[in-house]
DNA sequence: TGTACATCAGTGAACGCGCGTTCACTGATGTAC
DNA sequence: TGTACATCAGTGAACGCGCGTTCACTGATGTAC
């Protein structure tokens, strides 16, 4: 069945969709195309007709992702200051929906082992986030603002980890807790 | 061919050593038993002779690993202060053999994903090496010293994760840097 | 201490399953006239 | 505008492969006498 070309875009568009979200909460190889491509409403078959592999769609469906999520969590709401970017950042809201919430938290430690294309589309991810962190900080250089940038974004994307991977929910409120209290001080 | 007990209990040791390592090179998903097994020196056959699945040797293996790099890197050298202890973990060497490094670096973002005993097997590693920190840091309250030891821990793993995932050299040794300074700086 | 036998650690073939990928086919779309 | 046909997005069966797990077997170990 042949389908419109708005149509076909628009597949494409939902499997890019469908593979962020669930890349994100069953990692990269926790999934598989056949899920991803029925999440989208379509069968496992069409799948080659947008993507040339797993991997390639790993890497675009990456980058959208990061470019929607940092949207969505910096640049979405412009004046705000670091305390609240921290703190929306996080939140048990976050920290509960891997799928819908920051790339690097959710697949951070798999990237390392991921091919080239997925790598340098997190690269790149990261690099925004950097500089849109360091905007918001006060500081007397901007050598001083990008490394304080760099830890902060660091410590939060450590902080979500672990309070992921913890069993007992009080430790992983801590964690969030903690995290939040100190990387929202600016000194 | 059986083997005497002690061997028995020697190659044990010897598939948890493996384990270790290639989970935390690879993933928990990205190694067979297989690959284990005959990194221990033995045919895959025998593992459930030792081990009642993958994921109870994945357990075993954390719990470990997690002993083993917290008592190397803070426990070993007692005296040493925060500084040392984040600029010893803050390594490209550490950075570059993920197989003997940060249990929490090299597999944090995979362990929410994990089976209870793996989940549980971080939980009280990360409680002991928290707890192991806080003990290097100044700060007038306990309260307030655990509270900057979690934040740390965060950095620490996040730093790492984050300086694994970039595909440009010279920012993954910024990534590192800027958290050393940031990190080991007690105020 | 020596012998006979039961035990059991380790072997390697086999299993069933899910995965990424391929392919012949379908039938609506889009185009040429 | 209407018709005829080529195109091609999507379907579903099939492929080969690697994985976790099982199992019948082997032969050295450990034990009973």
């Amino acid at each position: 069945m042949k389908v419109t070309r708005e149509q076909a875009a628009a597949n494409r568009e939902k499997v890019l969709q469908a593979a962020g979200r669930l890349f994100r909460k069953h990692g990269f190889e926790g999934i598989g195309l056949a899920d991803i491509m029925k999440a989208a409403g379509l069968t496992h078959g069409g799948f080659y007709g947008h993507f040339d592999s797993k991997h390639d769609l790993a890497a675009e469906a990456c980058e959208r992702a990061l470019d929607a999520s940092r949207k969505s969590w910096i640049e979405g709401s412009p004046g705000a200051d670091l305390e609240t970017a921290v703190r929306k950042y996080l939140t048990p809201r976050h920290r509960s929906d891997p799928g819908r919430g920051c790339l690097f938290a959710a697949l951070g430690s798999e990237v390392a082992r991921q091919p080239r294309n997925v790598r340098h589309a997190f690269t790149e991810g990261l690099r925004s986030t950097i500089h849109a962190i360091a905007e918001l900080l006060p500081g007397p250089s901007a050598a001083s603002r990008r490394e304080q940038a760099v830890a902060t974004m660091a410590g939060l994307v450590g902080a979500m980890i672990l309070s992921r991977a913890v069993d007992d929910a009080q430790f992983s409120d801590e964690i969030l807790e903690a995290a939040a209290a100190v990387f929202s001080r600016t000194n």
